[in-house]
DNA sequence: TCCCCGATTAACT
DNA sequence: GTTAATCGGGGAG
């Protein structure tokens, strides 16, 4: 097996990261020092020719660190409230990311309670605006290098085998429900709920 | 400049 | 099940 979490190994296809990217060891390191380790269980792949992506029309202030070197940091604030984190795939410039939807909490629990109000372990981590709020991660860090930041990186952890992980699609998307798609650790309680079909119209 | 809507969550009924 | 919270992109005017 080659090098894992290397610059080369993002740069593959947002569809071929997002899976490797389960079990993987996302790290905070705050301001006073506190270190927060969860693992990821939850993604999701966005593609520039993908309607739903950021990168669709093209780069703006917004976006543009989606359009930075692979194994960046792209953090984008939904509904005006809500901050989301991803990882920058694909080569410099191809517009490509995985977000991180969910995670299981391995470390500085404490910190995290803080962040999110709660102390709930489920509530933490579970869906991609309690993850970037316990992990204290907003638009300030949007375009960290997380192949090389003391303040947020990932470590290899234990990639999930192929025959634990379930493709669905993704959650509170209809456009591109064909092509793209969300991936879990089977079972995971710490996953949000795996979303049902899209009912007839 | 205005208006709509979204890769969401929590607090309602 | 429904809705408010509230920011930024994009298209219409």
């Amino acid at each position: 097996m080659g090098a894992e979490l290397t610059r080369r190994w993002f740069s593959r296809p947002a569809p071929i990261v997002a899976p490797a990217l389960l079990g993987r060891h996302l790290v905070r390191r705050l301001a006073d020092g506190t270190v927060c380790r969860v693992r990821i269980v939850e993604t999701e792949a966005y593609e520039p020719d993908d309607p739903a992506s950021h990168s669709y029309r093209g780069r703006t202030r917004r976006n543009g660190s989606m359009f930075g070197e692979p194994g960046q940091l792209y953090v984008y604030l939904i509904y005006g409230i809500h901050h989301c984190l991803n990882v920058v795939t694909g080569s410099a410039g191809h517009g490509g990311a995985v977000l991180v939807r969910a995670a299981e909490p391995l470390e500085g629990r404490r910190a995290m309670e803080r962040h999110r109000g709660t102390t709930d372990p489920r509530a933490l981590c579970r869906g991609p605006g309690r993850l970037a709020a316990s992990l204290a991660v907003d638009r300030g860090s949007d375009g960290i290098d997380l192949l090389g930041s003391s303040e947020l990186w990932l470590e290899p952890g234990e990639a999930v085998p192929a025959d634990r992980i379930s493709r669905t699609r993704r959650v509170g998307i209809s456009v591109g429900a064909d092509t793209a798609w969300r991936w879990v650790e089977t079972g995971s309680r710490w996953a949000t709920p795996t979303p049902t079909p899209t009912p007839r119209a």
